[in-house]
RNA sequence: GUGGUUAUAGCUCAGUUGGUUAGAGCAUCAGAUUGUGAUUCUGAGGGUCGCCGGUUCGAGCCCGGUUAGCCACCCCA
C-alpha cells in the first residue's frame, strides 16, 4: 500500500477551512433568499449528450467523462473494441462512456428547466451551490473540483433582473467586507456590432477571445493576434479605438456612440447598459461599463458581468455572468430567456484570506468546556452541561480525568472561550468555577445561578 | 493537452565537488508540577530524502521514467 493521496486538483477541507467556506456560502445564500431566489440541486453527473457541444471545442475536452460499467463483458467484447477504436480517434462513444461529471451549473439548470417548464412558475429564480469538475490543469486558484455558486432568472426579458443581480453582487461583497470590487459590465450586442464593422459577425468569436486577453498581453499583442486572425489594418484600428475608450460610464457610452452608434446592435446594447447602470445607481464606482470585457462563453447574448477582485490582490475575476436568450433551446424548448450570475467561491476565499477579512470568532464552535475532575465531579458537570445545551449553548465535557494542563490546552486549541471547573471542593459548596480564557478571570458561581451565566 | 520548475521529520527549511550514523527551528509526547492554560527547564519519539529504475565501490546529491505542487500557454471560476 503506497501513501494515500488525492487526485490531481482536488482538496480536502479541514474544519477551519469548512467554517470559513461556510461563512462565505451562507452569506451568499442569505442574500439570494433575500432577493426571492429558490434553491436547486442537480446530480453530480449528467448524460454526456447534455454537456457536449455546450462549452465550445475546448470545453468539450475539459469535461470529465465517466467510464461505463461492464466493459469486461466477454459477450460484447468485439463491439466494445470497435467502440474503443472510435474513442482513440477522439470521438466519444456510448459504448464506452455516456455519462460525465457536470462542468458547470448553468447547463444542468437549462436541462432542468427544459424538462420541467410545464410545472415551473415563471419567472423562475433559482440559486444553486454545488461542486463542478473540469479536467483542466490545476494552478493557483484553479482546481479540477471546485464549487460554483449561481443565481439565475429564467422566463423573463426584463432588465430589472440584471439590476437585481448587480445588486446581489454588491450586497454580498459588501457583507463579506470586500471593498473595492468592481462589477464590470458590457453587452454582447456591442461586441457583435464591433464584429459586424470589423470583418463580419463570424469574426465575433475571434475578436472576443482576443479582446478578453487585453489586460494580460497588452494592446500591441492584441493587435498582432487580430492580424493573425485575418483582420485588416483598418479593422484593427477600429478595435484599437474601441479598446481605448475610457472615463466615467457616461463618457464611455458617449465615445462608443461616436464609434459604433449607427449600428442597430450597438444601439440596443447601449440602451440596455444605460438602463442598468442608471437604475443601479447606488454607487456608481462599483458598477463600471467596460467595453474590453468579453467573456468566452458562447451562449451569452445580452449584458455580461464580471467582478474583479480588489486591485490590491492579484486574482482574476471572482464572479461572472450574463444574459442568454435561448439557453433551453439547446434542449428542445425554445423561447425561454434567462440571465444569471456566478460567484467564484474558491477565489473569494483566497482573496478574503489574503486581506484577512474572516471574522475572528468564526472558529468558535464549542462555547464552554467542562473540566473532568473525577467520576462524581463529572457527573454533576454532565448534568449542568446538558442543561446548558438545552439553552442552545454548545458545550463539551472533557473525556477523561487528566491533569489541568491537558484540559486547558484542549480548550485553547479548540478556541473554547470558557471553562467550567467542578472539583471536590466545588461539589461540597454547590458551586463551580467559571473561567474566561481570554482574560484569565475566574468567578465562583453557585449551581443555581450557573444556568443564567452570560456566556458570550 | 504543450512547455518550464520544485519535492528532505507533522509544518518551515538547511544539507559542500557524490563519501561514515541526514540536521535545525516550530509542533508532538513525557517529566520538573496529584487543582489552574502564554512561559521556563530537562528528556524522548519521529525519515525507505515523493515513487520506480539506472550509473557508481558508494546516491538526499548524477541520469531516465512516474506522481503531485507551483508557473507560463490554452482556456477559465
Amino acid at each position: 500500500m503506497s501513501k494515500p493521496s488525492l487526485p490531481q486538483g482536488t482538496r480536502d477541507f479541514g474544519p477551519d477551512v469548512v467554517r470559513k467556506r461556510n461563512y462565505i456560502l451562507n452569506t451568499i445564500k442569505k442574500v439570494f433568499e433575500l432577493y426571492g431566489f429558490q434553491p436547486l440541486e442537480t446530480p453530480a453527473m449528467e448524460n454526456l449528450d447534455s454537456l457536449m457541444g455546450k462549452y465550445g471545442e475546448e470545453g468539450d475536452k475539459l469535461i470529465f467523462k465517466i467510464l461505463n460499467n461492464g466493459l469486461d463483458n466477454k459477450e460484447k467484447e468485439k463491439q466494445l473494441r470497435e467502440d474503443f477504436e472510435k474513442v482513440l480517434e477522439g470521438k466519444n462513444n456510448k459504448g464506452i462512456t455516456e455519462r460525465a461529471l457536470k462542468y458547470d451549473l448553468t447547463i444542468p439548470f437549462a436541462r432542468f428547466v427544459a424538462m420541467n417548464h410545464n410545472q415551473l412558475t415563471f419567472p423562475f429564480k433559482r440559486y444553486q451551490i454545488q461542486p463542478v469538475w473540469r479536467a483542466d490543469r490545476p494552478q493557483r486558484g484553479r482546481y479540477r473540483e471546485f464549487y460554483q455558486c449561481d443565481a439565475d432568472v429564467v422566463g423573463s426579458n426584463a432588465l430589472l433582473n440584471e439590476v437585481e443581480l448587480a445588486n446581489i453582487y454588491q450586497e454580498v461583497f459588501s457583507q463579506l467586507g470586500l471593498k473595492d470590487c468592481t462589477i464590470k459590465i458590457n453587452h454582447r450586442k456591442i461586441l457583435a456590432a464591433l464584429a459586424e464593422i470589423c470583418g463580419g459577425l463570424e469574426k465575433m468569436m475571434d475578436i472576443t477571445i482576443v479582446i478578453d486577453k487585453l489586460d494580460k498581453i497588452g494592446l500591441e499583442k492584441v493587435k498582432e493576434e487580430l492580424v493573425g486572425r485575418g483582420l485588416d489594418a483598418e479593422q484593427v484600428t477600429i478595435i484599437e479605438k474601441y479598446l481605448g475608450i475610457s472615463g466615467s460610464n457616461d463618457e464611455r457610452i458617449a465615445q462608443l456612440k461616436t464609434l459604433l452608434g449607427e449600428n442597430a446592435n450597438a444601439k440596443k446594447g447601449i440602451e440596455e447598459l444605460e438602463y442598468l447602470y442608471l437604475k443601479f445607481a447606488t454607487n456608481d464606482s462599483t458598477l463600471a461599463v467596460d467595453f474590453t470585457l468579453a467573456r468566452g462563453l458562447n451562449y451569452y447574448t445580452g449584458i455580461i458581468f464580471e467582478v474583479a477582485a480588489p486591485p490590491s490582490v492579484k486574482m482574476g475575476s471572482i464572479g461572472g455572468g450574463g444574459r442568454y436568450d435561448d439557453l433551453t433551446g439547446l434542449f428542445g424548448v425554445p423561447d425561454i430567456p434567462g440571465v444569471g450570475i456566478s460567484f467564484g467561491v474558491d477565489r473569494i476565499y483566497d482573496v478574503m484570506e489574503e486581506l484577512n477579512l474572516f471574522p475572528a470568532d468564526i472558529h468558535i464552535s464549542t462555547q464552554v468546556l467542562f473540566f473532568n475532575l473525577g467520576e462524581t465531579e463529572s457527573q454533576k458537570a454532565f448534568e449542568l452541561m446538558q442543561q446548558l445545551r438545552k439553552k442552545g449553548i454548545s458545550s463539551e465535557l472533557y473525556h477523561e480525568n487528566v491533569k489541568f494542563d491537558k484540559q486547558f490546552k484542549y480548550a485553547e486549541k479548540k478556541n473554547i472561550p470558557y471553562v467550567v471547573i467542578i472539583g471536590e471542593k466545588e461539589l461540597e459548596e454547590g458551586s463551580c468555577g467559571v473561567k474566561k480564557l481570554s482574560t484569565g478571570l475566574q468567578e465562583n458561581i453557585s449551581f443555581n445561578e450557573f444556568l443564567n451565566y452570560p456566556f458570550a
